[in-house]
DNA sequence: CGGGATTCATTGGGATGTCCAACGGTCTCC
DNA sequence: GGAGACCGTTGGACATCCCAATGAATCCCG
């Protein structure tokens, strides 16, 4: 039933499920990038501030765990958002192994401002469709995604 | 309109569409990954062999165009490809600047049997959905796709 | 209560993907 | 015929991802 392909490979490839679902990754994950960098924030810096604010004081592999972000990044992101004032690494009393992992009000005020960017990149990204359309699409990802555990 | 945020700033990230998109795009990359390895292909080479067979012999700065992949990667997927007898490099002899890239009958099997698997992979990531639900996915990737040329 | 196994943060290294810069060789066009 | 553009190639910067090893601290079980 599938037809001879060779003559249209990329066609072929392009019209994946696989591969449009990663074009249009590519460009929430682009205007998203592009949205937040005005706070000084990349992707990664922003899902390791954002969790740290949602998990109070937190130690890095509570970080590691939640994220799926290797250790060694973990180390790497938060020196940096440390350096930027806006988490703070101090020792916990109940732990001398841990690091208990926290947001300082400047960080708190820049993942409010990020919140409403990340919200207007996408809002941009989904304009081609119609809020039912976008409902929709939502739904759809979510079932792809749940099941997938 | 937008509540007060901080304190689920994690669980926000993740609803957004982008990060959505995202999770499934890197689902699918890899599943197609997966099935491909089996023909010695990863998905950078897959979509080069796959352009050289739809535009027949082409110089390689048509590759780099038509894929939007950096010159410098085409050369080393070229390597990998050509070393595998996959395709083949020769001048062409209108200009001697160019090479004639072409695929081998050996490369054209691989790229049967690979667009089955990719196939496969994508009918894997589809699974949750109900054919009329795929259709909907596509229709909506797809509206989101082109409006962004 | 003592000692082996586990966890923690950190450091290091390798493989990969993306991007920019520069180079000699070749062609185009005026 | 000569200036500018294009070709393939090489080199390096940089971020991400995965695995391994370290010393310090804690846990657990016998």
């Amino acid at each position: 039933m599938t037809a001879p392909e060779p003559l249209h490979a990329l066609q072929h490839i392009q019209s994946l499920p696989s591969w449009l679902a990663g074009r249009v990754a590519a460009r929430g994950r682009s205007l998203v990038a592009e949205a937040i960098a005005t706070e000084g924030l990349k992707l990664p810096h922003h899902a390791v501030l954002a969790a740290v604010s949602e998990y109070g004081p937190v130690a890095q592999a509570d970080l590691v765990r939640r994220l799926g972000i290797d250790a060694k990044d973990v180390v790497l992101l938060l020196n940096h958002l440390e350096d930027a004032g806006l988490l703070l690494r101090s020792p916990d009393p109940r732990d001398r192994r841990k690091n208990a992992v926290t947001v300082t009000p400047q960080g708190t005020r820049t993942l409010e401002r990020c919140a409403t960017l990340a919200e207007q990149a996408n809002a941009e990204l989904l304009s081609p469709l119609s809020p039912t359309e976008r409902q929709q699409l939502m739904m759809l990802l979510t079932r792809i995604h749940e099941s997938s555990d």
